[in-house]
DNA sequence: CACTGTAGGTGTACGCCGTACACTTGTCAA
DNA sequence: TTGACAAGTGTACGGCGTACACCTACAGTG
């Protein structure tokens, strides 16, 4: 009814239509390349027609990050806490994977629903738990840091098997050209291939060892909890 | 004798002075509003002339990043490891904070000579210091995407002082309205403005917790090490 | 000193971009 | 049938990166 009003003749734009023919261009071509002529194109659409639907580049750029947010779990209180924020931060890589022009992007737009939504659920998972305010404060941001730098430097490495980060740190190499003077640089170029390195299990070490850390400065490893921040 | 001629006339540019300033002018305006129009206009010069020292402006954008990570200090081994580490990532912080709009470049772009010298020297520490190499990949990969998230974070949040963190988190909680909905973080705009709560010390926390974390996992807290990644 | 090759600066132009503003068209309620 | 209003169009403007041809002033040579 929103859609299409006709089964003949033209479809009927509509915001969501319009966000997600956005979120699936900027998906194909990157934030690079990305524009509102463009879309309009994709969408058999003169450019200005964009604008009824939404105000102008920013305000399209926020409602696509808010549809990259919609595309995250919000952790859920069935599993203890840890395993709550395992999958959530699984769910968050993910989803920045699926749209990598989003990462720079999450938390630089004004908030959309799904955002605080996500934000408030987070929040919430901590707090029920037993965790101090202050505890969930540091919680939330030494996580959400490491997820968000961790994807974005998996964007950059541009590589996800094994196999191919050997290839690409080769490739890398040789561009550099004169690894002689740079010797650790060279053994990473060297060994990788063959250390059987995949992002995927590089992401979960790291994600362990955060939240390891955080159960060990709360106290008890998983239950209640009344405590300071800071040990 | 390479960036002036005469006392009198024109200043003769060359390609260190148009990075300088280039540099200088990202810093004041953001990556936004920076173009190479503008950046000639500051320099007094036609843009075009910017073509004679730099190949275009992606070419530009590696140097602008390459300086950055030059104004980042190399871990020293004359301390203990995670000494160094920390002294390392406060300064890749500083260097972020002075020149945000880095942030998104620093691992994208390819890499400059200072880039390389700072990996290398990375990498070196941590080796030397007796990380196995596998070892070594996962401390610098956690660390990494710590710092970098949490400048990301950081820069979007836009506030320094625990003042201006409380008057943060009011207007961004009366721009969004229906707080009602979203108890816990309503919690966040209540409580952080007393909470004392500063950029230095939340990142130095979740610094610390990760270099535990590290020191942990490798065995022995600090000394030499022979040890699996993986525990 | 004059001469000249060349590095550095200029001017013009092209095709992109976001979007303001005035317009036409299609659809549905009355 | 009509007429109001939402949706789509066309034109235009200023800013962007940069290709290309041109000019100019200085350094190195004789």
């Amino acid at each position: 009814m929103t859609q299409a009003t006709k089964d003949s003749g033209r479809r009927r734009l509509s915001r969501q239509l319009v966000l997600q023919a956005a979120v699936a261009l900027a998906d194909r071509d990157g934030l690079e390349g990305f524009s509102m002529r463009q879309l309009a194109q994709e969408l058999e659409v003169v450019p200005m027609a964009l604008y009824k639907h939404v105000a102008n580049k920013d305000g399209l750029l926020d409602g696509m990050v808010d549809i990259v947010f919609s595309e995250i779990q919000l952790p859920s209180i069935d599993h203890d806490w840890k395993s709550a924020m395992r999958r959530r931060a699984i769910s968050v890589r993910a989803a920045l994977n699926r749209h990598s022009w989003a990462i720079g992007l999450m938390e630089t737009r004004n908030p959309g629903p799904a955002n605080l939504r996500n934000h408030n659920a987070v929040m919430g998972c901590l707090r029920e738990v037993g965790f101090s305010f202050a505890a969930a404060i540091h919680a939330y941001s030494v996580q959400d840091a490491y997820i968000y730098g961790f994807a974005l430097q998996e964007q950059t490495l541009g590589f996800e098997t094994p196999g191919d980060a050997g290839a690409a740190a080769q490739r890398r190499a040789q561009a550099i050209g004169a690894l002689d003077d740079y010797p650790y640089l060279a053994e990473i170029a060297a060994k990788l291939p063959e250390s059987g390195y995949d992002n995927a299990g590089e992401f979960a070490w790291g994600l362990d060892l955060i939240l390891d850390g955080l159960g060990r400065r709360r106290g008890v490893p998983a239950g209640r909890g009344t405590d300071s921040p800071t040990p």
